[in-house]
DNA sequence: ACACGTCGGGACGCAACCGTATCGTCGTTG
DNA sequence: CAACGACGATACGGTTGCGTCCCGACGTGT
């Protein structure tokens, strides 16, 4: 039987070195080297690197936030939009994140668990904030969610992980009331009949 | 005095190796064999893999985009949105630019030349298309262009080059209209007394 | 108490890359 | 026309990481 303590220590460390070099430069060495802990001690228990990182994506990306119902669309977006922000403000989920994102864009099987992960939050925002929204009379039926979400979440992922710009916390009931009224006018569902350029 | 084809030639192996590999597996040796050109060549112009990069990044960033004048905020959005996904849709930007924003997050140099061009970015959007705006009356003065910023960038980003996801040329004015929305809502300036979180 | 099975530690051969030093070549200048 | 100067190609020692193999330690079950 494998050791808990030991796997448990091997998952901080490779935590901790994709925030410091990155998937890229990530090596089983350094992971060893920082959990304190052989190389066969990592290799037992998965074949490789991509093994190694595909496991703890599917292992972090597996919490759905509960959604809270506030009653009104402007409180359950200040509320998801202050849970994103605590997120992103870990260090090292906001370097991890946007690494293993960049790192997406070349390798498949990254690719494949994060868009999985990402369609699930995506539908979740979607189908629960949205719906809701919906079933209250605050939004149209029309509502695209995939519209919606962008709406929602580009402003501040762009504002902490991309920008790394500060965001007052007195800032956020602004913003969420500016996608309120972003959202009704994003009413229309997209045309299917231009061409994409 | 070096020759000018040869520097061409390892400027454009950079981008494609940085699109494949991505920064943190950028290695000298690969940009010389995919340039067909010595190492030599490249250390003579370059001091260090960072150098070369940073001085890329200098000469692509130089480039600031022409905001057209369309007499509306509307209008001046829906261009630059077109102008923002036609360059996002380019593969090597949208690999690049993730990545080495990705890489920002850890190296202080690449995220001060990545910075100063963001800045000037996000100046010239918010000077430019929120001053005509406010000039207009279509906009309170009170606008903080820090947030509109935000706003007009975040959505589209996410969209493209996080989510991935295509958008159609049919979805652009929508998204234009749903940002004038969001920020006639976003006018206030961020309030300081609050403690940041 | 003993023997077996499983684990982690360390070493090994192999490959890639770094940064430099040396060599041959070509164009230019006196 | 010859010699000089600057260039690119190649070779080299050193470092790092990969993936595997073998050995000693430990715990368990009889």
């Amino acid at each position: 039987m494998l050791r808990g303590e030991i796997t448990t220590a091997i998952r901080a460390a490779v935590m901790q070195e994709l925030a410091e070099v990155g998937y890229g430069r990530l090596s089983i060495e350094a992971v060893a080297r920082r959990a304190g802990v052989s190389k066969t001690a990592i290799y037992r228990r998965w074949r490789s690197k991509l093994d190694l990182v595909l496991d703890m994506v599917s292992a972090v990306a597996g919490r759905n936030l509960p959604l809270l119902d506030t009653g009104s669309l402007l409180g359950d977006l200040e509320i998801l939009l202050h849970v994103m922000a605590r997120a992103l403000r870990h260090r090292l989920a906001s370097q991890i994140i946007p690494d293993l994102l960049a790192e997406a864009a070349r390798n498949p099987q990254i690719a494949e668990k994060l868009q999985a992960a990402l369609d699930d939050y995506q539908q979740a925002v979607g189908r629960i904030l949205i719906g809701r929204a919906v079933e209250r009379g605050e939004l149209s039926p029309d509502t695209d969610p995939r519209a919606a979400v962008d709406l929602i979440v580009g402003p501040i992922y762009w504002r902490l992980a991309i920008a790394r710009a500060p965001l007052d916390t007195a800032e956020v009931p602004r913003m969420a009331s500016a996608i309120v009224a972003a959202l009704r006018v994003a009413c229309v569902r997209p045309v299917r009949d231009e061409v994409e350029v």
